[in-house]
DNA sequence: CATCCGGCCGTAAACGTTTACAGATCGTTG
DNA sequence: CAACGATCTGTAAACGTTTACGGCCGGATG
């Protein structure tokens, strides 16, 4: 006993073949006098399949695995949330690869595709997808889904699906709101614009403004990371260059959050003075004081469908590629409307 | 090309046998030409060794899962943050299982192990450590570490560490401080009772008072669930029977989180009229206003111990169960302290 | 020149399953 | 009673690795 039973222990036992033994244990039809005697043995022995034999033989892992820049961002287990659960129904485990972002990590994975020690795979490119990445979805030869921007050019043949979100209209949306409660000066903290987030909201800020007839400002801009403190330093930056700025709209609710800090700190009114929009809608959002307003990008419909997509791929074989679009939407909260309103449900 | 090359490609490739190509690939001492030439041949086909067939021949898969109640929890995103990268370094890759606290999911992937589709296991489970369990750890026979409370009469040979917090101390800090600052009567939010850390708070909390020299008064109690609503409702509750009361220790974040609701709501001043303790210390203490002063249980910390103490096992082979305890620590802010400290810093 | 030794290498078995194929067993039918 | 067909079962191969073992070849030694 000192390894685990294996078909070959219940064979024994039960004096037939291992062919029997894998035909009862698989529901295949057998004799009735047979099946007893196998399904007796193996609850004797205890008898639990070797997965790992399995995957050998069945060429699959019922594995999947999902990656992203980092775990501890609520975005992402926002989609893990979502993931986990519908992956678990239709039989599958979950592995989680935290990346840092590092486009090395993120190929990293793809390129371990290869080894087969999963089915499929969900990834988030930090940085978009590069020339490397479509390489390595090609040779993966497993299905990947991308959350987030897709080359258009992409290979014929390559197994791939996409969502993602309308982050210009997520920006405008935003830009409406403020310019609804009347905001005239709206100012911009974004995050770095070598990233796929940082470009696509520098560039839907301009067409925002644009569109409600409103002049673009670059003294109005501030550029930084995706993280509080950085959003503090940024906030301080534009409200000494520019006093008068009546809204900040913030690239995610980090940067959000640092502005809030800096706000409080110089004895601003939230939303008196200076009204405050984020993006993403993380839990965040309804515990700060003021709550936050938020574009929300639909993390927990992003990670659905994703899922979705998959395991669509993986039940129903080749198919053409889909893209799947998530429209955002904007939770207006105490930041942008007077008088606060009292704070969120629960989260 | 339609399946991957193998070692058996490879072999042919480069005129060798599969015996060779193996040793090259592994390292091991080969003739300088053979080298060269299954290199040259794998590399030419683009050769990744099949992970699968490897767990199989070598016993072991290089995965490892980790089992919680729940992902969405920052308790548990902390220590994901932090076993991540300590597994990955050392060569494998990480599983999810979020079980919402059901004994019978836990119970599923502790038997799961006996599939030997991972390495090793870290479980939290959220009512604590049953029979059942005990069974199927031993049952198991891979490694194992709990994180909470383990009961010390675990069978001989049961490959299973332990890393736990002392949450009593963890009360007793808080306790310390409210009574430094002059607090004297301190209500109790505290969650379920039949989970492991509800229990064990209430206790704490009964000891607590006893050795600052405070009547224990169950007026000052509620007992609720661990989220904010139900943490507003127990405010509600507790501030309407006692409104006298000037601090609240509440049994987790979220906990405190609806309680400074309520305070904001009916306009008492926080830590003026009302000082309010968290625990757990997440990211969300530092988001809130006033901020919040918690205590840490170092999820971080018991993070790192539990991979610590899994690799260990896994890299050093069999040994005496050990038991890492983590101190709790009180982080102040300023829902104790007047005025209010400016916020913390980034996340 | 025969012997021995050491270094490489190939054959084959093993890890634990699933499944194609052919053989065995049974009942049914002409 | 022989022949047949339908069921069931067992043998063996396959999935892709790693590795024990023995054979072969080279050079060095007596």
């Amino acid at each position: 006993m000192t390894e685990g039973p294996t078909i070959t222990t219940i064979a024994q036992r039960a004096g037939v073949s291992i062919a029997s033994v894998s035909r009862v244990l698989n529901g295949l039809p057998t004799r009735e006098d047979t099946v007893r005697r196998v399904m007796r043995a193996a609850d004797e022995l205890g008898y639990v399949p070797n997965s790992v034999a399995r995957s050998l033989r069945n060429r699959r892992t019922d594995q999947i695995a999902f990656a992203m820049a980092d775990i501890g961002n609520p975005v992402y287990v926002a989609m893990v949330r979502e993931i986990q659960p519908l992956l678990k129904a239709a039989g599958y485990r979950l592995l989680i690869h935290s990346t840092d972002g590092e486009a090395e990590d993120e190929l990293g994975v793809l390129r371990g595709l290869r080894e087969r020690y999963v089915d499929g795979l969900i990834i988030s490119p930090l940085r978009g997808v590069t020339e490397e990445h479509v390489e390595a979805i090609v040779a993966a030869r497993a299905p990947v889904v991308v959350i987030g921007a897709l080359p258009d050019d992409m290979p014929e043949g390559a197994l791939v699906d996409n969502v993602r979100t309308d982050s210009r209209a997520g920006v405008r949306l935003a830009l409406d709101h403020l310019h609804t409660i009347g905001r005239r000066r709206i100012g911009f903290l974004n995050g770095p614009l070598d990233t796929v987030p940082g470009a696509a909201r520098a560039a839907a800020y301009r067409e925002a403004l644009e569109a409600l007839g409103l002049p673009y400002d670059e003294d109005l801009v501030e550029v930084g990371d995706f993280y509080r403190d950085s959003g503090a330093r940024a906030a301080r930056a534009l409200l000494s260059r520019v006093p008068g700025v009546d809204a900040l709209m913030c690239a995610n609710d980090l940067i959000a959050l640092g502005a809030l800090d800096v706000l409080r700190e110089q004895g601003r009114d939230v939303p008196g003075d200076v009204a405050v929009v984020g993006m993403d809608d993380t839990d965040l959002a309804s515990v700060t004081w003021p709550t936050l307003t938020s574009v929300s990008l639909g993390s927990a419909e992003r990670g659905r469908a994703a899922a979705g997509l998959l395991l669509d791929r993986l039940q129903n074989g080749p198919r053409e590629p889909r893209v799947s679009v998530v429209r955002p939407s904007l939770t207006v909260r105490g930041s942008t409307t007077l008088p606060p309103a009292s704070p969120g449900g629960a989260r």
